[in-house]
DNA sequence: CGAGTTTGACCAGCGC
DNA sequence: GCGCTGGTCAAACTCG
């Protein structure tokens, strides 16, 4: 509600919210299969602060794309969000850009640590009011950049090889599902993500990483694989430990599913509260609802994306 | 006892 | 200005 983010169905629309910056440009109503397809898709994601490498761009193209649709392992729905960019943000959202962008790189260290989670995991010695006040009343929320992927699963909380915090959970709007919000038990780490239902289809998960990770994974538990949002998130940042995660989504097995949305649940999220995310890009890959693997096969985890000896350690 | 979760309260941002 | 909602805090609680 307070964000712009707005239900896009890229499959029927190419509408974009009010001050929507998507930057997908003028041929956007082509892209409903958009899947990191083109050159341009790298510059809105470099945009966002996710740099691709040309060849990493091709490898998870749109071969890579119909592959995982022809598989019948139904549908990749891929949200990115940014609070960065800043020439495409409202004017207020000019300080918490540039903030954002400091904050995003683990090396910066940051005088502008009003991000509520360094403030959390990195000021301990203040007092709660003196934290309160300094990050709530003096600037602007930071918003780091983000993604959200929906995926087909009983399970809330997908093992992607890190270990979360949950520090909130919040009753959504039209949805009877809550949502939680997690974030990295890396005390150096600013990452978090948000976790909720679908309200449409309560099979759906929809995940939301806000933030790179400045730290390898913790190891895999439950025999060590590592999950969907790993291998997602190390298509998206490849300058961070994780990048070394990098799966073409060619190589996957046909059975892992990453999300089955059956073509009448398209994306229809009523997006929460977003302040910076007035940039999203959706990237969906072709749906074949018939051919939907039960969301049973995930149990949680992803970690058949990742071949052994991918691992990172 | 430490780590993680729950949950009510608080705050900021936004729309009206 | 007010109310609503999302996001976060932090004390209390649970669990291993």
């Amino acid at each position: 509600m307070e964000d712009k983010e707005k239900v896009f169905n890229p499959a029927t629309t190419t509408e974009f919210t009010s001050e929507s910056n998507w930057g997908l440009g003028a041929d956007d109503s082509d892209n409903v299969n958009l899947f990191f397809s083109s050159n341009r898709d790298s510059n809105i994601l470099s945009e966002f602060g996710w740099n691709f490498q040309p060849e990493q761009l091709n490898r998870i193209g749109p071969e890579d794309r119909l592959d995982l649709a022809g598989g019948g392992s139904g549908s990749l729905w891929f949200q990115e969000r940014s609070g960065l960019s800043g020439s495409i943000q409202p004017v207020d959202k000019a300080t918490s850009d540039a903030s954002a962008s400091a904050s995003n790189n683990p090396s910066v260290s940051s005088s502008s640590s009003d991000d509520p989670t360094e403030k959390s995991t990195g000021s301990i010695a203040e007092t709660p009011s003196t934290n309160k006040s300094k990050t709530k009343k003096g600037q602007k929320r930071i918003r780091q950049p983000r993604f959200a992927f929906m995926t087909k699963t009983e399970v809330d909380n997908l093992e992607d090889g890190y270990r979360w915090r949950k520090y909130g959970q919040k009753a959504v709007k039209n949805s009877p599902f809550p949502r939680s919000y997690y974030r990295c038990t890396n005390s150096k780490c600013t990452v978090k993500k948000r976790v909720e239902r679908s309200s449409e289809d309560p099979t759906i998960v929809i995940t939301t990483y806000e933030g790179q990770h400045c730290h390898h994974t913790i190891g895999f538990p439950r025999g060590g694989v590592i999950g969907h949002e790993a291998g997602f998130a190390s298509h998206l940042v490849p300058s961070n430990p994780m990048s070394q995660f990098y799966y073409p989504l060619s190589q996957l097995p046909r059975e892992t599913s990453l999300t089955s949305i059956p073509e009448s649940d398209h994306y229809h999220q009523q997006a929460g509260t977003e302040a910076g995310g007035s940039s999203t890009v959706i990237m969906h890959s072709e749906t074949n609802p018939q051919s939907a693997a039960p969301a049973h096969i995930h149990q949680g985890l992803l970690g058949d994306i990742v071949p052994p000896g991918m691992r990172n350690r």
